[in-house]
DNA sequence: TAACTTTATGACAGCGCTGGTCATTTTGTA
DNA sequence: TACAAAATGACCAGCGCTGTCATAAAGTTA
């Protein structure tokens, strides 16, 4: 009924030493034998017992994600990520959800790490731009993953997986641009989130580059939520000229804006252009659906927990600099059109 | 640094079988003894190593939760609480997102728990509502606790944990009725949720109750979507005799409700009042806030892990019937309002 | 107080795997 | 063909705990 280690070897016809050695990369085993078991484990479903590896073992083969973070959705997809990479390698996923704001935090990453024996942490917003997490973590010498807002690779921060805020950014406003408009306005998100900041930044450099001075009154702070959304939209919609389209930092800012506009009586998007990000359940919940940027978070979790393997296993210290960079996608829905020419 | 069952064995003067009693309530262990036993794992600090119980025993100390919703709030909401309820019991949470619809399904519920070797398992709507798989984790002899919508405890359905949907949604009418309202509507979520239906059960009770008639035409067939709401609001508001009141099976079908009626620059809660159900973030992410019924996930997800964790306990067969019942909770919020004088 | 039952405790094997040490076989190379 | 190097296996201990069974202590009865 329960497949172990020994039935791995004797359908692969070796011994269960060198089913081990496969499972854990070690040198000194013959391609034709690694593949071999490989066939074996897959026939039989195998999948080793964390427990026993755990047990046995000095390294851990179970890693956490703690997170923090108000969005469920983004959440779930990450989740679904760390899951299906833990599956295929055979660890197990601590989950861990917490307050990020708790006094006592770092204490606690600690004694969840040391307690629970993990092999490495995966880290999301906030807690992958806590510099003190950073730190605790490489005091105590675990293993940990960042997923943080950047697009260029930095070769003394191996650990981070990145999401091109600015590039995305740059395409969204460049939609925006093709489509005529030149009185864009921005609603921020929480002035914390480094990816509002990266965002913003692309929009301007979008707008530089077509020689458009963004208008700082269109540049409105706010944190990432529906209520926000409406205020900055109420308040931009008020200006005596407003803008035609709006470039909201979330999908959730941009269905307040939405909202505010249609209390309005303005039409979307004949007369006012949106867009979102995140490709969000949200985006589509909206009427029209929005435009947005479309964030594969499933897939950039995986990518992290693949990091961390990699530094996590001995064999793998290719110590080439793979940091992987993702660019959300721009995605055109119904809520953008042609600049209405007045 | 590491402090084991030997450790304890020693400070306490006994065998590590001793130990092993203590912490696994045995019988037969003098009450001295388990004092002794106590007071060293407390000075000690001493922590059992889930790896090595789950390894050892025959039982498990993991327990599982599957899920497949697209409500990702309520599946966070709900990981809290079986996390929380992990925590206390020493047990580990392992977390299943998967397709309740794909062909496999049984299978793979069944591969699962026999791999991880799981103590029970935890199930939520689609998948507490499937006798296959009911039947199925009977027949391996795995415990498990379903979470459905009912209101009556039944005495041979002893692993549930039940959420009166019924009579939620009974007071809900109610407080419609309250603020004189008779021309009440009802949108529907999906028929496969026996939520749905209980839902329009208790509504029309209470209507019954009044001596108001349910309007046909005013109970409209639909699933739990923005959609949905969008388009049977849409069709309600359409007739010539025009409800005064929607009830919306849930807070997504409110807030399409909501949208559609705007558009219609009809005024909420003055010219129409609008209900939801469960009180997720989407119900303070319209305008305005929706008056719903606050489910408790996270209370409810602790109740059916004690549950589990009291079947699975060998000492606890109380063979009482402990059902928990949980019963949403109105929440008055500004979408409903006294029916208009007309 | 002997004989016996019940209760309390310990000795020991083993869960599935890793890590080490050697011995042995297979392969590649001079 | 001889020899070094690479690939694999056999075997053992042990991770921290539980299950089984044997044994010791305590309680009961006549």
């Amino acid at each position: 009924m329960k497949v172990t280690i020994h039935d791995v070897a004797a359908r692969a016809g070796v011994s269960i030493k060198t089913v081990s050695r496969v499972m854990n990369n070690e040198p000194s085993v013959k391609q034709a034998t690694i593949d071999k078991v490989n066939q074996a484990m897959q026939e039989l479903h195998y999948q080793p017992s964390a427990a026993a590896r755990n047990l046995a073992s000095t390294k851990s083969y179970s890693i956490g994600y703690i997170y923090d973070n108000p969005n469920a959705y983004y959440v779930i997809d990450m989740q679904r990520g760390l899951l299906d990479a833990c599956r295929r390698h055979g660890y197990e996923l601590l989950i861990h959800p917490t307050n990020a704001k708790s006094p006592g935090i770092v204490q606690e990453v600690i004694d969840l790490v040391q307690h629970s024996r993990l092999a490495g942490l995966v880290l999301t917003p906030p807690f992958s731009e806590m510099p003190e997490i950073a730190e605790a973590l490489s005091s105590i010498n675990v293993d940990f993953v960042r997923i943080i807002s950047g697009s260029t690779p930095s070769p003394k921060q191996t650990n981070c997986v990145l999401v091109d805020d600015f590039t995305a950014a740059f395409k969204i406003t460049n939609h925006l641009l093709e489509l005529g408009h030149s009185q864009i306005a921005f609603l921020c998100g929480d002035d914390e989130h480094s990816s509002s900041g990266e965002r913003l930044a692309g929009f301007k450099a979008a707008l530089t580059k077509r020689g458009i001075n963004a208008n700082p009154k269109f540049i409105v702070p706010g944190s990432y939520s529906f209520e926000s959304g409406v205020k900055g939209a109420t308040q931009l919609l008020a200006l005596p000229n407003k803008p035609t389209a709006i470039f909201a930092c979330n999908d959730e800012i941009a269905a307040g804006a939405l909202f505010s506009a249609r209390l309005q009586h303005i039409e979307i998007p004949q007369q006012l252009s949106i867009v979102g990000f995140e490709n969000s359940p949200f985006s589509r919940q909206t009427w029209p659906p929005l435009t947005t940027a479309h964030q594969p978070n499933s897939t950039i979790a995986q990518s992290a927990a693949e990091l961390l393997f990699k530094h996590t296993r001995p064999g793998n210290h290719s110590q080439t600099e793979d940091q992987p960079v993702f660019i959300p996608e721009l995605l055109v829905r119904e809520s953008t059109a042609v600049v209405a020419s007045e």
